[in-house]
DNA sequence: AACCAGGAGGAAT
DNA sequence: ATTCCTCATGGT
């Protein structure tokens, strides 16, 4: 079997990342199991299905499927549990928090996990748009199953996100039938095609300062500040995204700050200035801290 | 049975 | 420049 072996950084926890990754929802991209998540990823256009598992200081990385192209599968694992950032800095200030310094020990290691295809990550997002997570996650389900690649391995059925060039050609009314509503379903379509038509990609706004990408992305119909600053977020891992107008945000610093369910904008602003250039981190962080309530609550 | 979900756009103030 | 309304539907 081809084996890629990663070394990991410090403060880093295998069993962290996967804890977020499984939560309590049904995501179509990836399985979880008790020590390992598998992943079907797009190398050089060929489907390639990876198993990861962690070692003392590595990951071990099987390639169950496809070609063993290295350096590629490497750079996706790497960006995925954003392997490359120190986050010392970031626990230290959190550590500055009273009531955030719990979250230094209690999730340590715990990376922002990315979505690296930015098509991907808006197309979430969007689906994600005022709907509760378990139902998103259907909608998420029902569109890849029907429209993206299918691998089976092992008797089980793995799936890469479906292309622009699939979701630019749909009608509303097949997207419908899934219980998108009329807008999203517009908004997915529209989108599509500003990927399948090279109007927007990653590596333009990879080019682009921060304000100037949110910029771009929210003259796009459908996408608003919410939207621009999760994709950033999760595509570009640009650390100083908020994403304002996040209800899970909101209920997070209600419950851990006191903040109001409807906090003000300047009060939000207040807050995330003591988190400079780890503001995403610390939204993520806060997005764990609700599981965390979840995982309490269903288990009585 | 209301009311809320990891919002956004468009109309009405 | 704000406030209000609608969208679709599952979960609580």
């Amino acid at each position: 079997m081809n084996q890629i072996f990663l070394p990991v950084p410090p403060q880093f926890s295998f069993q962290e990342c996967l804890w977020f990754l499984d939560r309590n929802y049904d995501d179509c991209l990836h399985e979880v199991r008790e020590n390992s998540v598998l992943k079907l990823l797009s190398i050089h256009e060929k489907p390639t299905l990876i198993e990861i598992k962690a070692l003392d200081n590595h990951l071990q990385i099987d390639v169950l499927t496809g070609e063993c192209a290295k350096d590629e599968i490497c750079h996706f694992v790497t960006e995925w549990f954003d392997l490359e950032r120190d986050l010392m800095p970031f626990y230290q200030l959190l550590a500055k928090d009273d009531d955030l310094a719990y979250m230094v020990t209690d999730y340590h290691g715990l990376r922002l996990l990315g979505i690296p295809d930015l098509f991907e990550a808006l197309c979430w997002s969007i689906i994600g748009q005022q709907i509760n997570l378990s139902f998103a996650y259907k909608l998420k389900r029902r569109l890849t199953e029907t429209y993206g690649y299918k691998q089976t391995y092992e008797g089980k059925d793995f799936y890469l996100f479906p292309k622009p060039e699939i979701i630019a050609k749909l009608t509303v009314e097949e997207l419908r039938n899934m219980q998108f509503s009329t807008r999203k379903a517009e908004y997915l379509m529209e989108i599509a095609r500003t990927f399948s038509e090279k109007i927007l990609s990653k590596t333009m706004l990879e080019g682009f300062s921060t304000a100037e990408a949110i910029k771009a992305l929210v003259a796009i119909r459908g996408i608003g500040e919410w939207t621009a600053n999760y994709a950033l977020m999760k595509s570009l891992k640009r650390l100083e995204c908020v994403t304002y107008g996040d209800v899970g945000l909101y209920n997070a610093l209600n419950a851990l700050k006191g903040l109001p369910k409807k906090p003000l904008r300047a009060d939000l602003e207040t807050f995330f200035k003591g988190f400079e250039r780890w503001e995403a981190y610390t939204v993520f962080y806060l997005w764990r801290s609700l599981a965390v309530k979840n995982k309490a609550i269903q288990s009585i």
